[in-house]
DNA sequence: GTTGAAGCGGACCGAACGGTCCGCTACGGT
DNA sequence: ACCGTAGCGGACCGTTCGGTCCGCTTCAAC
């Protein structure tokens, strides 16, 4: 039987590559750099990765998972909250607060979706290129739906509060959320308590019957 | 007397890299197809612009004025509204509301200073390059300026408001200004009006004493 | 009509990009 | 011990980048 491919090299590649994505932007990091700082061969990476897009849209599929993961953490702990499970209000302020000790965070620089979006304004993904060939899965086509799917989530429990107006509630809620992600692209890590404090005030406000 | 330069180049550029910075980015848009679409030569433009980073300073620079005019214009029109003035709490709802009408302009693309920042995170502006010298006028420092400024306006219109915690009103009012800017980064522009009028009327609320 | 500067735009430069290919080393299976 | 493959990493390719330089045309001033 020959040699076996060592296992991990995948996930060394894709962690050092997400890290640099995320701190530096997509386009300013090369491919190059992203395999001296690896210490993997070109060709691993090109193995598992054909292209820079697809290995965006691994960074951006990786990333939604890990934030996916951490909205059902924060909701199964305020269902745990005291004694019993929270309502919907109280599963809201969450998914709000965990956004907000996230953009506490050191390090963090806003939210690699919106920032993706902000920078490729022209990836219009899904549709085939000009040449035919449509990529597997192109990476605004994740960023898109990872947002869709995080609106979808407040929706649905705005919707399990039975308040007068979800559309509206909906709104603004997604609004605080919008609003949280962005202060911390551009806002001192040090100024961005204040605003994760009025942000969970308000939603506190706004889920109150 | 010799020949005199033609008047208008430097607006004609400034003009066209504006349109293409804003809406492809700035990364993407290469200082040759500026040259081009602006029927320009290149000697004219590296006469205006010394280098890229010179341009995009003045592209900031200039959509900054443009929206400080506006809002300016904003604020007097709320002046106006009905008979006499405006207290503090419609200017703040003017204020939004200007954004507000902003976001749903056809085009729309998001705040060019959030999306520039977003762009650059690595732009240290102000500091000497490694080779001593310094940018004239760095780009994220025109884009911090602005919006430490917009920031300031709201906070000087909730102090005449004279309201318990001023700080927090701040907070929570440029939260929806940040929130508005970024929706429209990524929204489909025929769903913006509802997050529009979710933040013109949660400005009200918290305005309203 | 002559002259000289203004200005268009292509040639060119070094660097960096994404991506391909391949030679060499190192190590695991037999 | 001997293969043979996995894998590191450099050579290389075509393209594009920001930026410089210059030849040629055009047109205003005299």
């Amino acid at each position: 039987m020959p040699r076996q491919p060592a296992p991990g090299t995948r996930d060394k590649i894709l962690g050092v590559a997400s890290r640099l994505f995320y701190e530096h932007g997509v386009r300013a990091v090369g491919m190059s750099r992203i395999i001296t700082e690896a210490g993997t061969g070109k060709n691993l990476l090109y193995q598992h990765f054909p292209t820079k897009s697809d290995l965006v849209a691994a960074y951006l599929e990786q990333a939604g998972e890990r934030r996916r993961d951490a909205t059902r953490r924060a909701l199964a702990e305020a269902g745990n909250g005291a004694a019993g499970a929270a309502g919907p209000a109280g599963q809201l302020v969450a998914v709000v607060a965990e956004v907000g000790r996230l953009v506490e965070r050191p390090g963090f620089r806003g939210c690699a979706f919106r920032n993706y979006l902000a920078e490729f304004p022209d990836d219009d993904s899904g549709r085939p290129d000009e040449d035919g060939s449509v990529p597997a899965v192109a990476p605004a086509v994740v960023a898109r739906e990872y947002l869709a799917g995080s609106r979808q989530l407040i929706e649905g429990l705005v919707a399990e509060l039975g308040v007068a107006d979800p559309v509206r509630l909906t709104e603004q809620l997604w609004l605080l959320v919008d609003a949280l992600y962005v202060q911390a692209a551009y806002r001192e890590p040090a100024d961005r308590h204040l605003g994760v404090e009025a942000a969970v005030a308000l939603a506190q406000r706004l889920v109150a019957v």
